[in-house]
DNA sequence: AGGAAATCTTGACAATGTCTAGTTTGGTGA
DNA sequence: TCACCAAACTAGACATTGTCAAGATTTCCT
């Protein structure tokens, strides 16, 4: 009826993408609790069944959202990597800044992406999504010789424990003298890490 | 009535306890979904609503269950700090091997206590058995040089390595060629930490 | 144009947390 | 001893949520 081809398809067009910025909008405002299958469709416009046809349920859902954290979550350490010193460890430190900045700015996206994992129910373009922010810290430590033998050791240590600042200062599990818990100093905390011989 | 004074006092008696003890184990045999207020209830042979008048709800309920876990997290730890060397860092391989431990052989307590802070509505009693499990590991790390000018940083380096690398074991995060990923090895992936100089 | 497939709506259902009112129990004081 | 009262627990109802079945509407292919 109407002249706009991309305005409003009338079958809403693109639900999909429409219920996943739901969710994350709903996430940023609301938190975790509120992220409900019948609020994303109320946000969108739909009825409070509408989802299942796209996502087949709740855990899809989530699912899909979480994805979506994973790909800006990889963004936000990329937009972090490309302002930094391009020395090895002045990226390695940029990259944990941008990950405790992401935390900091999506904590409730950021709890669904880690901490809830019996609520989702991965599928192929979830885990690409996830190996592709796994795959640009370790890129970023690549160049440094592994802690043990295992050639992956460097990344899951510096990912270790920068998931674990993150994760526990969003908790709030450290001690309350904490007065600035903002952004630890990766330069002193992060072992000396030398680089690899061959290249 | 009856002649046993401490199996049932017929008003249940202990219902808190009883309540807890009910979580613990739903959580052991079913994970965390299945751990609702009725579901404790029910184990506990209760109505629905009695516990309600213990923990004023459902978060109070977690709560609880979540602090009692902190108190078998200080004990696991505790009991490995125990068996070990008593040298330094010796004593503190033994705390992160039992801070794995924990999360290993209670994987979804270990998510209720650190992963899902917004169920929670922590009292006094929660905060308590929190800290003195922080003390546990923090008195382990006392005898070691702070990596940055924070007295505290030594224990929030090595919490938030081991708990980042707990979490992100427990959340299948890592790549998948991972086959055994049971026990890091926390003599290599620990930096070296000096002691500090004045006792 | 016509029909098939995708998309979305409506209505119902079971499960869950919470609230209110009522019932039972155990202790305490006259 | 016994009556009373507060605590402990039950019973029922209600709103919210996720899921499912059935039907209506739109789009697309031929």
């Amino acid at each position: 009826m109407t002249s706009d081809p991309p305005r409003k398809p009338h079958h809403h067009g693109n639900l999909r993408a429409a219920l996943i910025q739901s969710g994350l909008e709903i996430l940023a405002e609301s938190g975790l609790s509120k992220l409900t299958l019948r609020a994303c469709a109320a946000r969108a416009g739909v009825s409070h069944s509408a989802p299942a046809h796209h996502f087949g349920g709740l855990p899809g859902l989530l699912t899909a959202i979480a994805g979506r954290g994973f790909e800006i979550f990889a963004d936000t350490m990329n937009a972090a990597r490309r302002d930094a010193d391009p020395a090895p460890r002045a990226q390695l430190i940029a990259i944990c800044r941008g990950y405790m900045d992401f935390a900091e700015a999506h904590p409730a996206l950021f709890t669904l992406m880690f901490n809830t994992p019996a609520r989702l129910a991965p599928d192929d373009a979830f885990v690409a999504a996830a190996d592709a922010a796994y795959d640009v810290l370790a890129d970023t430590c690549a160049p440094f010789e592994p802690v043990t033998d295992d050639p992956r050791s460097t990344e899951m240590m510096v990912w270790a424990l920068v998931h674990g600042l993150a994760s526990l200062l969003q908790g709030g599990r450290f001690k309350p003298e904490n007065d600035r818990m903002d952004m630890p100093d990766f330069e002193a905390i992060l072992p000396p890490l030398p680089l690899r011989a061959d290249p």
